[in-house]
DNA sequence: AATTAGCACTCTCTTCAGAGGACTGCTAAG
DNA sequence: CTTAGCAGTCCTCTGAAGAGAGTGCTAATT
């Protein structure tokens, strides 16, 4: 492809990014200087359409580009666009009155993320599943009353408010926890529920019923009642596309969907950033969406994915730069949890 | 108002609350038995416009209830429904598995009213600020790193993740955390940055930068981090009357209103239910909407309220029925925790 | 060979008038 | 007091006409 059609091309994908709007030849040359006529840039156009970069809602309308076009954009006419200070402050800041619990990066994340993007942004936990107990204690807070404190061996720290037996005495409350803790340390979650009936012996066995439903606790936990955080879907009504009330439901309705937007991320490649557009996405209720996702990290380790949506016309070089800037900020800040 | 004429307007609300098509007099006459012809029932239904209870839309259309329409059927007409059991084991089910953080107890609170009622539905938090501290203790987790645990005077307990100078020993930290904590059990956290620096004397002085922090976490979690929570809000698409989109704009605007929500309810008589229909909201925005809202209590003093919101034409009996059983269940989660 | 101007053509979107339909209000009879 | 009947009102739906935007093609120009 000459540079001339890629720039008419690339013209045309940003004007409509922006506005909505097919763009016609004449718009097109009026509005940036291509130092060539309506006429050329209609040959142009019709040149791209033949090879499937553009599309044509009508006779009579302006183009819009079509998947293959983004598709193009994306992979090679778009230049890394760098964010200013002001906005890289604001993720850092953001991360900076960090606490440890998941649940609150997650949150933050999607609130950050839809914020500066003004799209709706989705953030998927880690499996906890997968991570190890590293230690487990219990502090008694009142007769009755305690909070099981889980550490992971990611570092990660979980607590949970718990009723204990009032007759149990503090002191003995704590020793059992510990020895608990020590006789479980290093082993998968996931396993916790196999795992775990061997260890019931001494004190621990005679308050057998009460540390099962402790350990169903640490279960419940490790099954990730909060798999997902969502944020920003009200900005969705800021773009023409969605004002139909049927398509924003079925996008919506995506949100909600918690398998298929596992399945969407799990088998794509582990690192970096993705985009996938339009028809590319396996789900039909979002075809005329595009997302865009970056993976987060602990450690080295993939955890969880930041998910951005929106309409196929979506300003993807920015959404880009700050899912990199974001994922990255949030690596770190879970690096040092 | 006679028997008749109540029943007329009774059957009109709830036909127009099913359908939201303007009822006219032949459908009233069919639909349901009334043992009149049409014409009467056009005669009732003139006399109950005179009076201000039935809107026309325009001269050719049915009738629509009015706010004041509403608000009879509402305090007159209404006749308490009783849930049937097995709902009412959901609600309770919902709070077996308690866990004492607040925020938990909102999160539920709202997915499971809007999951029954089938309406977006938003849940206030305790003002933290007014609660009194109980207990304060900082749990080491390892070097430089340990959980704050507070305990409130309600019985509540929150926790967050800290970091911590790692030159502390474990031992001295919580040595230090039980100081600081028998000397500010029972302020109000309102009063606690005012309250603190008195404290901050022997081994507290010397890390003071640090127990400043740890204040500051502390402020924070009294002033409500997480003031709310939302759930359901998708279900507005399945009412015609938000199929507009500027109309759901401004009512999905509504719940990201704090300050006007906080508004809304505070100066609520404080106890019960109460259902504030139509031009009876004072926001303009969303003047076509009715809320019905339930105060929940922890102990005696009403800390929080649950909010439903939905068009005019609201199911108002069952949201009410299903408030009341919510609100109650939630206050006795809260007592218990 | 590439570019441009010109023009007919196509297709959508908006506007407007007219028909159809639903319901009311009124009148007069039961 | 109730009912039947009917004229009148007003919305909504439909189809046609007109405006506007943009294309594709052809012929002229560089």
């Amino acid at each position: 492809m000459d540079g001339r059609k890629q720039r008419v091309l690339e013209l045309l994908i940003e004007d409509y990014v922006n506005t909505g709007e097919p763009v016609g030849s004449r718009t097109l040359m009026r509005k940036y200087q291509l130092g060539v006529s309506s006429a050329t840039i209609r040959n142009e156009m019709a040149d791209l359409e033949d090879e499937g970069y553009l599309e044509h809602p009508h006779t009579s309308a302006g183009r819009v580009p079509s998947d293959k076009g983004y598709r193009y954009y994306v992979d090679q006419l778009l230049e890394k666009t760098g964010l200013d200070d002001a906005l890289i402050q604001w993720i850092q800041a953001s991360y900076r009155a960090r606490v440890r619990e998941i649940t609150w990066f997650m949150h933050q994340t999607a609130k950050l993320v839809s914020d500066i993007t003004a799209y709706p942004t989705l953030v998927m936990a880690p499996r906890m599943s997968e991570a190890r107990l590293a230690e487990l204690s219990l502090i008694p807070m009142r007769p009755g009353l305690a909070v099981l404190l889980l550490r992971m061996d990611s570092g990660l720290i979980e607590s949970q408010t718990v009723a204990v037996p009032e007759e149990l005495a503090a002191t003995d409350l704590t020793a059992m926890a510990r020895d608990l803790s020590s006789s479980i340390e290093g082993v998968p979650i996931r396993n916790l529920e196999n795992a775990i009936w061997r260890q019931f012996k001494g004190d621990l066995a005679r308050h057998r019923q009460f540390w099962e439903e402790m350990i169903q606790r640490l279960i419940e936990v490790a099954n990730d009642e909060e798999r997902m955080a969502v944020s920003g879907t009200r900005n969705m009504l800021n773009y023409p596309e969605f004002r139909d009330v049927d398509r924003l439901g079925r996008v919506l309705g995506f949100f909600e969907k918690e398998t298929e937007i596992d399945r969407l991320v799990s088998g794509r490649p582990p690192q970096g950033i993705e985009v996938m557009i339009g028809g590319e996405l396996p789900f039909n209720d979002i075809q005329d969406c595009s997302v865009v996702t970056a993976a987060y990290r602990m450690g080295h380790q993939v955890v969880g994915r930041v998910l951005v949506l929106g309409p196929r016309r979506m300003h993807y070089g920015r959404v880009i730069a700050v899912l990199e800037a974001v994922s990255e900020e949030l690596s770190r800040a879970l690096e040092w949890a």
